[in-house]
DNA sequence: CGGCAAATGATTATCGATAATATAGAATAG
DNA sequence: CTATTCTATATTATCGATAATCATTTGCCG
């Protein structure tokens, strides 16, 4: 017997209900709708999402997989960060990977700089119209392609697998309600010119001084 | 009904099957018994192991958070990589996350340093009565210890999710083949100068040399 | 012969139920 | 009154079976 007999309420079964879970489960981690340290009980989840204990759990390993759970057997799935100092220690990491990734990805190909210049216009164009989650699209798409093209696929793995999509949402949300997005494009102008001229020392610069002034959003209020 | 009610082959009970499972199968990743591309068919390895799909299914999702393995829906889960090419992509990651591991662990505490040293003390005294896999258990402590004294937790997850213990394992005693360990064992005493006296530019750039020469046991024979 | 369609087989996704283990509270002995 | 063992109860780990989907082959018709 299906668990879903009647029709769905939102989305379409366009991919497997682990997939759901897992992203409901990592957005929920990372707005601190869990607090660190709260178990995920199987069965309450279960409940919640309508499915049986096998996709819950195997949403939880995913997860364990990439560090933001951890579980202990027979003792339950805890969650493990998320709190503002893992999100600190994150965007370090953040800054050190794409730092490199950068320097790597110079010099750069045409059609990529074209394509980290598309990423920017729309930006620039999101900005002027005021549409922050427009922005936001466009900056980590800028910001993923620049992962991409350092040619190391393992860079990209780790960056998708702690959810830096989800993480940056989050982060820009938050500090949009605090300053303008105006100096830190500024600052993605600047890397791309860098970039541009091929100058890996400087570019990987500009983006350590920009993720240090992304930094200033996980001070306490 | 228990799986095994017959007494068990190797190991004990202590941890539960997913784990051994998890285990098994990474190291089979990594030293290459399984190639890039290869489908890891549920059931078969459910009667490999002796167990039913499920432990199977959760030790793959782990692999799939970090990154070893990708799955595409109702079609499988294939692996991704552990090629010459993957490992020298995750060296250069490793590379880039311990050098800024040790400079966020500048300036390090006495207590820090001396774990440090016991680990560098152990390496030689391995290393002169040519216990390699010895040397290879201490030389692993000292590169975690230098991750987990940037007081960077997120540092050492990645650090673990990728499982650098095994794959650390397997490229050191490839290395063991072809040339002395003396030379890297030198480059540890210089790092741990380095730390002693503070100076994170020169111990960070001391780590990128070490892993550049660690690298040479990528290249094709 | 060649292309389309239905049937077949293989594999994954999920279910519901059961076994194993830990935790907390009650009962008991000292 | 405290420490200890025992007994519920909650929770995880695993099982075996079924449903859904994909891949391949077969059979039909032009």
């Amino acid at each position: 017997m299906r668990a879903f007999a009647e029709p769905r309420d939102t989305d379409l079964k366009r991919t497997c209900m682990r997939d759901h879970i897992r992203d409901a489960l990592v957005t929920r981690i990372l707005d601190g709708h869990y607090p660190a340290g709260a178990q995920l009980k199987e069965l309450v989840l279960a409940g919640e999402f309508n499915v049986s204990q096998a996709p819950i759990r195997e949403a939880l390993r995913e997860l364990e997989g990439s560090g933001l759970v951890t579980s202990e057997r027979y003792r339950g799935t805890r969650v493990r960060g998320a709190d503002l100092e893992e999100m600190r220690q994150s965007y370090e990491l953040r800054a050190t990977i794409e730092a490199r990734a950068v320097e790597l990805a110079i010099p750069c190909s045409p059609a990529v700089i074209a394509q980290l210049q598309d990423c920017l216009d729309a930006m620039q164009e999101a900005l002027a119209r005021n549409e922050v989650e427009r922005y936001i699209d466009h900056a980590l798409r800028l910001h993923r392609g620049l992962i991409e093209a350092s040619g190391n696929r393992v860079f990209v793995t780790v960056w998708d697998s702690l959810h830096f999509d989800v993480r940056g949402r989050l982060v820009l949300r938050r500090m949009a309600e605090r300053s303008s997005y105006a100096p830190l494009l500024q600052m993605h102008v600047e890397l791309l010119e860098r970039i541009r001229a091929g100058d890996a020392a400087n570019a990987a610069d500009i983006l350590r001084r920009l993720f240090r002034s992304v930094a200033e959003v996980f001070r306490p209020d």
